[in-house]
RNA sequence: GCGGGCGUAGCUCAAUGGUAGAGCCCCAGCCUUCCAAGCUGGUUACGAGGGUUCGAUUCCCUUCGCCCGCUCCA
């Protein structure tokens, strides 16, 4: 049998089609870009991927609870968040060289830039006038070949007049660079590429999120967004979920759901949709200096600790590397080889401000390898963003440990604030902000810090069928030759479980028998009926489906209740009765 | 958003300034005692809009989508 593994995109992109996965959104009317329907398979699929996933990390444990907020909330949500404000950047694109930037950072970036800083120097030697044009004749040429005064000679005596009449206007990098782009170009003024000095385009505005309007009126003041994360939902009704749980920290909230953000480039089929679905968890935990006085001391890495079950003595780093062994775990329950996608920590200078530690989970893509999921320590910044845009408390009081606190002694406070004082002055944080945080922490409240895995499911389910794509070259009996293409779907998610054939249809006795044992099998698990040509065809639509067992009712069946079991991957038959199929299911389908 | 390439049936691909063809898939029927067998019949396409032309799937323009590169990527 020989195997071929390595498949490209398109020919994956194809059997989705054919098959029912996957379809491209509004295809009748030419397609929209960025958006993907999934199909009677797909979407069997998309719901065993999510069901997996809530079924592991909401109801399998006794830490996590569930959440399912809306799509659209109060706009200041994504104020606190930051997206407001790093979502939507002007954006200028070069008309010479290309290049996209936004519109803000033009002269912080020539100011850096080899450009910026030769005309500085100039500038630092008092510029005259015709050293400037010196160097619009001559350094220019390489920094900034597309400024106006440099291509132009015209452009060039004019800015030449103008710096020789009014000196005293251009004193700054900025103002020359932008004479030199304008001196006799009509108004209004182009703002020169810091990159080579051509034209930019007006700033355009560039929202990655969707606005809507909220209520009839289209009014700004109405403008909401569709959230492009499920998390800060969960942050938003934090202290709802806390209050009627019955959870204390540490506990996790989840929340599955759709999450739309406008990307410059859709690419990569699903991969990277405008409107797509996320399951994200918060995980939250107590901060190191509350574990600290409850236990007397924190659990590290460097303490190499059993990440199996949770221990109350560790702190974020432990809790962090759980995560991401849980995450892994069922990544690889879902049918992912655990050599076929790679763990990568984020070096300290990739780290966002606000995040401690964040590890992507990344799968050998057949156009890359990218980003599955991501797992970040994020402190406690998004709780602590709410509490601030709000007004509202975003504390927790815990109990265990106020209990602690009021067994220490002045003496010991003091030794432990000051401790805890010099630690976060060495972070970079205020005195006051770390006496204020300790004096909370003996009355036994602060604000949880949290743990965050967050995966894609159309990004898994894309894993997942690139990863269960193989084309076999079968050779028969008689030598000849035939590809037969499997999805090799773990049975957990396979769309359809178990397939049901009548050997022969025209066989009345066969027939019904099959009928009644399908009818049997589908109240249980997602079942499929196929009685149109021969056995073996029948087979092959199954492989290209994904579905691990054939169950075939043949004359033998009608004498001893058993039948014939075909396995998917090795093709193997085996008879077993009804009650030993449910069985054979059962062990395999249990999540 | 820019540059380049590409759009013909569900899929893979032909041909053509003058009625668009194949293989596979799919559907119905016959046949069939376990791996895409056979026979009969059937559905389905020139991405969309405009222009040139007696006539455009073919030439031109616009648009939409896909692919590659650039750019961007809490």
């Amino acid at each position: 049998m020989v195997m071929s593994k390595t498949s490209s995109l398109d020919v994956i992109a194809s059997l989705c089609k054919r098959r029912g996965f996957i379809f491209h959104s509004s295809e009748i009317y030419g397609g929209i870009n960025g958006f993907w329907d999934y199909g009677p398979l797909g979407c069997e699929l998309k719901r065993n991927v999510k069901e997996d996933w809530w079924k592991t990390t909401v109801r399998n444990r006794e830490d996590v609870v569930g959440l399912d907020a809306t799509i659209i909330m109060h706009p200041a949500i994504w104020k606190a968040s930051g997206h407001l404000d790093t979502f939507s950047d002007p954006m200028s694109t070069c008309r010479a060289c290309k290049r996209l930037m936004r519109a803000d950072q033009v002269w912080d970036m020539l100011a850096e830039n080899p450009t910026g800083q030769s005309l500085q120097a100039l500038l630092d030697e008092g510029a005259e006038a015709g050293k400037i044009v010196a160097w619009c004749k001559g350094k220019a040429k390489g920094l900034a070949p597309n400024l106006a005064s440099v291509l132009d000679a015209d452009t060039l005596n004019a800015a030449f007049e103008k710096l020789t009449a009014d000196p005293a206007s251009y004193t700054t990098v900025q103002a020359v660079y932008t004479l030199l782009a304008n001196a006799k170009s009509p108004q209004p003024a182009v703002v020169p590429c810091p990159h080579c000095g051509g034209e930019l385009t007006e700033p355009r505005p560039f929202n990655l999120m969707f606005k809507t309007v909220v209520g009839p009126i289209d009014d700004p003041s109405n403008v909401a967004y569709l959230r492009p994360e499920t998390a800060q939902a969960i942050f938003a009704q934090f202290q709802n979920v806390l209050a009627t749980s019955r959870m204390t920290v540490p506990f996790g909230i989840a929340q599955m759901g759709k999450s739309f953000r406008n990307e410059v480039t859709p690419r990569n089929y699903t991969f990277r949709s405008r409107e797509f679905e996320q399951m994200e968890l918060e995980f939250f935990i107590r901060p190191d200096e509350a574990v600290e006085l409850i236990c007397g001391h924190v659990t590290t890495m460097a303490d190499k600790p059993d990440l199996s079950v949770p221990q109350d003595s560790w702190g974020w780093e432990v809790w962090h590397a759980y995560w991401v062994e849980q995450r892994k775990a069922w990544i690889v329950a879902c049918g992912l080889p655990e050599d076929s996608f790679v763990e990568y920590w984020q070096k300290p200078e990739e780290l966002a401000h606000y995040a401690r530690a964040c590890v992507d989970i990344e799968y050998n893509f057949p156009f890359g390898i990218q980003e599955l999921e991501g797992i970040a320590a994020r402190s406690d910044y998004d709780l602590s963003q709410h509490q601030k845009h709000s007004g509202k408390s975003m504390e927790v009081f815990d109990e265990p440990l106020k209990l602690a606190a009021d067994k220490l002694d002045d003496a010991a406070k003091t030794a432990f604030a000051d401790k805890v004082i010099a630690e976060w002055c060495a972070r970079g944080k205020s005195e006051d902000e770390a006496r204020a945080f300790v004096f909370k922490l003996f009355t036994g409240k602060y604000v949880p810090h949290v743990v965050e895995p967050s995966a894609g499911v159309d990004r898994m389910m894309l894993a997942l069928i690139c990863n269960a794509y193989e084309e076999q070259k079968l050779t028969d009996d008689k030598g000849k030759e035939d590809t037969r293409i499997v999805m090799h779907f773990s049975p957990r998610i396979a769309p359809v479980k178990v397939a049901v054939f009548p050997l022969l249809k025209n066989k009345p006795e066969i027939y019904n028998k099959a009928r009644e044992i399908f009818e049997h099998l589908r109240r249980r698990y997602a079942a499929f009926w196929d009685e149109g040509g021969a056995i073996g065809r029948r087979y092959r639509r199954q492989d290209e489906i994904g579905t691990p067992w054939c169950v075939t009712i043949d004359f033998q069946t009608l004498e001893d209740d058993t039948m014939t079991v075909r396995d998917r991957d090795s093709m193997q038959q085996e008879r077993l009765t009804l009650a030993q199929l449910k069985e054979k299911l059962d062990e395999a389908l249990l999540v």
